[in-house]
DNA sequence: CACTTGTTTGGAAGTGCTTCCAAAAGTTGT
DNA sequence: ACAACTTTTGGAAGCACTTCCAAACAAGTG
């Protein structure tokens, strides 16, 4: 029974009193040597287990911190996630994961993260912080930052997805491309629209006028549109209208990628022979599938993010920060210029 | 500030003492429906959070399940954790999350989740339980569940790794190959013990005599070898011997595969014309790549999980459980089966 | 109407810690 | 040897609940 054993039960057998004992075991200044090291040894012997919940009580904090986080957008997350639980649990802190499968349960997992006293801070993720939730959250004062989404309200951790956008299109324009086509994601969600900036002024800078033809967005897809149908269904759009295929893509995560090289092939487009691909994020797939793409650091990102929330945590008057990171270009088989190199 | 009501202010302001609060709150019976009435509108009006610590302390129970996960073995995890949210969070419980990126971190997430009062029950997924913790965890009585691995001493959700390889080395034999290789994860893992198992007892009931040359695990691999990078090398090693490439492989797991299809394509094979693969697990990815693989029913195996578990919890003599799932084969175009029907 | 039975209510005690304050013990200086 | 500090210690109070017991009240009975 290694059950409930108590600081009183160690007061006892080591006749001090309980302020004694918890202080020992919070390593606490003001105690003997001595009497620490009887009482760590009683402590040893009976294997005491702090209370976690009593001991959250009446520090009246938590030392935990809760994810929201989609797990429809299963790449992205899943390497974040390993930053985040590596740095936590460094700091001896508890995860609570509220994994969204369905956007409507945002709000009921934001508001049981506000349940008073339950959680230090609150890591959001990818998703549009709903409006309405803002002034309650605001009120609370709980730490919160945002990864992979913005908002002026609160810090965030974010990659510059224009940048992103504008790179990986300005390298397909560098290959020779004059025609560069874009597949999205769908507009509500905010780096989704960042991304349709960049290419846009990518295209702007080297002379080419922008064509609304060119970007298509997979209709009647799940969610986000952050997955592979929308980038099969996007090529599908431009096969089944007819129009002409551009000779390369920008594609808005290399998830769609999949879809979108997939659609490709099976309609007869090599890649890259016929059309050059770039996509974004160097999820660990993109690899395999020698896909060239905006590498986007998830696994720093999540540490980041643990590290910029517990600053948030001691320092709750600290000015709001963004920080962005410029994703780079990894380039691989799929756009075509290493072929072109060997030529 | 939407801060620190309690159930004194409420008492206070609807003239109950605390105890009535308490059980309007809680829904328990013995309150006139006048009080129950204006005790619940003063909640309302002054925006009463219960203390969750408070509350877990009080009760003695924590509302709470710890799932220790290898985050290293990404793809199946990530679904049956779609699963287990789901269950998890319509029946009122926090998930805390403890993601093992490194597999020593194991002991010391079991001893956190051990901690007295701080979880009704672990889920503990896909590694090999350390013997050692085995006296302890059953010495506390926590209420366990594991998935996609085994142990006598606890209730499990598996899938039918013998049976499931079984499957996949006879749909291989049944297209006419004679010669079939495995690829396979390191055997610290219990899932490939089982499902080596299979493969020979599949080459045995078809006459085929077991050659151990013809069963490769990629060396020097990160964790427990279910990764692209361990079937990529353990198709180069077949090529480094010189040795005689197989005409089929069953391959372990799906994201094996890949590195498996990726090395056979670099040193110009086809698959399926030259060499036909099956993989193991049906990961969202296998669709997208046409393998041909063993389905498993992640999603359900996480909402079975914690079914179980919370069946465990309110009757903890219930005598032991092991499920197992079979594994259902997913014909694409990796094996060969389709082309060959269409000649 | 007195008595029994049943329902509703208040609040003390308990949950297991931390923290603060005052008392006890120890040190130093003269 | 005593005053004046300083260090160490014990334990009450507080954290925000639940639960139990007894008191108060209401209703029913002959």
């Amino acid at each position: 029974m290694a059950s409930k054993v108590t600081i009183y039960d160690i007061a006892r057998e080591a006749s001090v009193g309980i302020g004694t004992v918890s202080r020992v075991l919070n390593n606490h200044p003001g105690v003997t040597p001595e009497t620490r090291k009887r009482v760590k040894d009683v402590a040893i012997r009976l294997d005491y287990q702090p209370h976690t919940y009593a001991r959250r009580l009446a520090r009246r904090q938590s030392e935990t911190i809760s994810a929201i986080i989609p797990f429809f957008t299963n790449y992205f997350f899943i390497e974040v996630l390993q930053g985040v639980q590596d740095k936590i649990s460094q700091l001896g802190y508890d995860l609570v994961l509220y994994g969204v499968n369905n956007i409507d349960q945002v709000d009921s997992y934001i508001s049981r993260a506000l349940q008073r006293g339950k959680v230090d801070g609150i890591l959001f993720f990818s998703m549009r912080l709903p409006e309405r939730m803002v002034p309650r959250l605001k009120e609370t004062k709980l730490p919160m930052v945002l990864v992979d989404t913005l908002s002026p309200e609160f810090d965030s951790i974010s990659v510059a997805n224009a940048e992103g956008a504008y790179a990986a299109t300005t390298h397909l324009i560098e290959l020779g491309h004059r025609s560069v086509g874009m597949v999205n994601a769908q507009l509500v969600s905010a780096p989704a629209v960042e991304r349709l900036q960049g290419y846009k002024r990518a295209l702007e800078s080297h002379g080419i006028s922008y064509s609304e033809s060119l970007v298509k967005t997979g209709a009647n897809n799940k969610a986000d549109g952050f997955n592979r149908e929308a980038g099969y269904e996007a090529i599908m759009e431009f096969i089944n209208n007819g129009s002409e295929m551009p000779k390369a893509f920008f594609v808005s995560s290399d998830i769609q990628a999949m879809g979108v090289i997939a659609a490709l092939s099976e309609n007869g487009f090599r890649v890259p022979e016929d059309v050059a691909v770039v996509g974004f994020d160097d999820i660990e797939l993109a690899r395999h599938i020698k896909l060239t793409t905006m590498r986007q650091p998830m696994y720093q990102m999540g540490v980041l993010a643990i590290e910029r929330l517990v600053t948030r945590m001691s320092n709750p008057d600290m000015e709001i920060l963004h920080t962005t990171f410029s994703p780079t270009l990894i380039v691989r088989e799929s756009c075509g210029a290493l072929r072109r190199n060997q030529n």
